[in-house]
DNA sequence: CATGAATGAGTGTTCATTCAT
DNA sequence: CATGAATGAACACTCATTCAT
């Protein structure tokens, strides 16, 4: 359950303050700016959020809601890990194609040490605990090997994200099929040949 | 060969401002404070950088120059694409053992957008380049399957810069052998038992 | 005759207000503050009065309504200009005593520039005002030797307003009976012995 | 010793910042005023101040300060009590005078809650503190009759002030010569008559 | 009568940059 | 070469006030 401040029940401003904050960065991005563009007072701001520490939080927030939502979805119907963790890139992959400015935000602050460092990047490190989960269900099942499970949970995930990027960085958006096919490759076979 | 501003033939210095850029990032990080922990005037780093961006990019580029010429160094004794990649892996551990406060710059302007993107991005990417060069040797002596090999470079970077990190936050320092060795099976052999 | 805004009514309501302006001064003190202290809502305390400062204004007048009253009563039985004086002294320190709060604020804007200068110490001249009349009074009848009843007068209250001050912020309280004996001492026989 | 601010060199700049702060008070007196006011732009206010607070009290405490000094100065060449309480009102009213400004700045800091109550209002009992070393001297020597020293110093400096606070509202400056007759009559015989 | 969401003008404060010495 | 005092544009944040309900 998660509850939006009612400034976000309308997603068209939301993906306007995500567009500024992804684009920008949070430090350049100013509060003028992105009252102009959610058509709102500054005081309106002000009297949603505690400050710009806050809006920035909640936007992320609702970002990792989603992600974390579409991927538990897309996961209910597979229970074989092999497929759950194909379900997962995929979803992954998709969910940085539409909100591909998301995308740099999450990175950003998983690396990044931009405010509240823990509380941030503790909330992407939810989507890696996913990852982690199923890894450690394929281990037991013998269908994975996996040394540490964290470790390499955390490897998946940067390998997925760093590609994603990549792909927007070239071609504007994530090419999710073939991106896809290739990180799966990787991760499922590694680089060796037979 | 790289020529650094006579402001940093003092390495000790050189430590110091990449800590503040690292620890508070880009915009939070003033001139008074720069110049204040390198010993200085503001105004002679004024004298030294055209500006503070300027500033910042010769802190990166240096950081660059660094980590090449290391893993540079690292590849020449070797010819089999396997060993150079493991090579380029322990070296880009190490390096970001040594310089952790460099490694959070790094990807921090990979995925971030704080200033001249293009340029700064760029730097790093050049890592990313010698990893496509090795796996391009490797598919051509028909060691590797890579279907995309920028792609896959990509993916290798970013699953071991994530992992390094990871191992930063938790442990505080890279724990070198650990992750090197997580990486390489994943790298390697895949998730994939047998 | 006084009338009080309905708001005002609840006495408790009154003397939160107060307590909010005497302690942080008139501007610190915010609207929303206030309201939440009276528990009503910030647009009630708009419906009752035109701003904050006819409110400031309204608070003030209330206290000094308070003040002249029960100074004006405790004269009623007094014939001799001594006693009156004695009385009034007496009169002044038990009203700051009960609301020290409020003597804050009746000095501050005897002396300060907050706002409609003219208008609030306007209104706390009244009181001197008094004391003008016992002087006057006493003067005729020459029990005082008084040179300029006025500068007199104000010479009084300032005696009086200033230890009133102290012995609240050295004890917490006015010490009355104390405080009295002393201005009386001074303001009747003078400094020199004999 | 007492080391002025660089800025305050220059006494028309001191003078004109406390003319601002004593017509409209702490909040309502604005940097950009301030700066406008002393031909400085509004980083270099607070290049040599760290914020307006502490501005303010730069004005306050040199103000203090020209005050004591004048009184110590004035109290030199004087050894009977009753000489350096007439000399000490002579002074202060002349301060009043001098810089009428600053009165209000004094009495308002001494009974309000403006910012920092207890260090600025502890500036202005240093001036009270004077006085109570007269009284007590005084007293030793049988001279003045005195109860509590403290209290009495406190309401001297009331009745000083407060009729200074007088004249100025009414003549538009301290006429010094006629209210100091006024006041020492009430303070040195009281009110009674023979 | 009462509410509280929305407003936007106003203000304190920061900080990269300059330049006279 | 180096300095640090001075600058002013830019920004986060506040808060008295309004008004539709």
């Amino acid at each position: 359950m998660m509850t939006v401040s009612s400034l976000f029940k309308d997603t068209e401003k939301f993906k306007n303050i995500i567009e500024i904050f992804a684009v920008k960065g949070y430090h350049p991005a100013t509060m003028d700016e992105i009252a102009r563009a959610t058509g709102v007072a500054k005081g309106t701001l002000y009297y949603h959020y505690k400050n710009k520490e806050d809006l920035y939080y909640s936007v992320i927030e609702y970002g990792v809601h989603i992600l974390e939502r579409s991927v538990r979805q897309a996961l209910q119907n597979q229970t074989d890990p092999a497929l759950k963790l194909k379900e997962l890139i995929r979803e992954v992959l998709n969910f940085f194609d539409l909100y591909s400015n998301i995308a740099f935000i999450f990175l950003r602050e998983l690396y990044g040490n931009n405010i509240r460092r823990d509380v941030l990047s503790g909330l992407v490190q939810r989507i890696i605990q996913i990852i982690g989960e199923i890894l450690a269900e394929g281990k037991e099942q013998g269908i994975f090997t996996v040394k540490d499970v964290d470790t390499c949970a955390t490897a998946v995930f940067g390998a997925v994200s760093a590609t994603a990027i990549r792909s927007i960085n070239k071609h504007g958006r994530v090419r999710s099929v073939q991106v896809q096919s290739h990180i799966e490759n990787l991760v499922f076979n590694g680089l060796l040949a037979e």
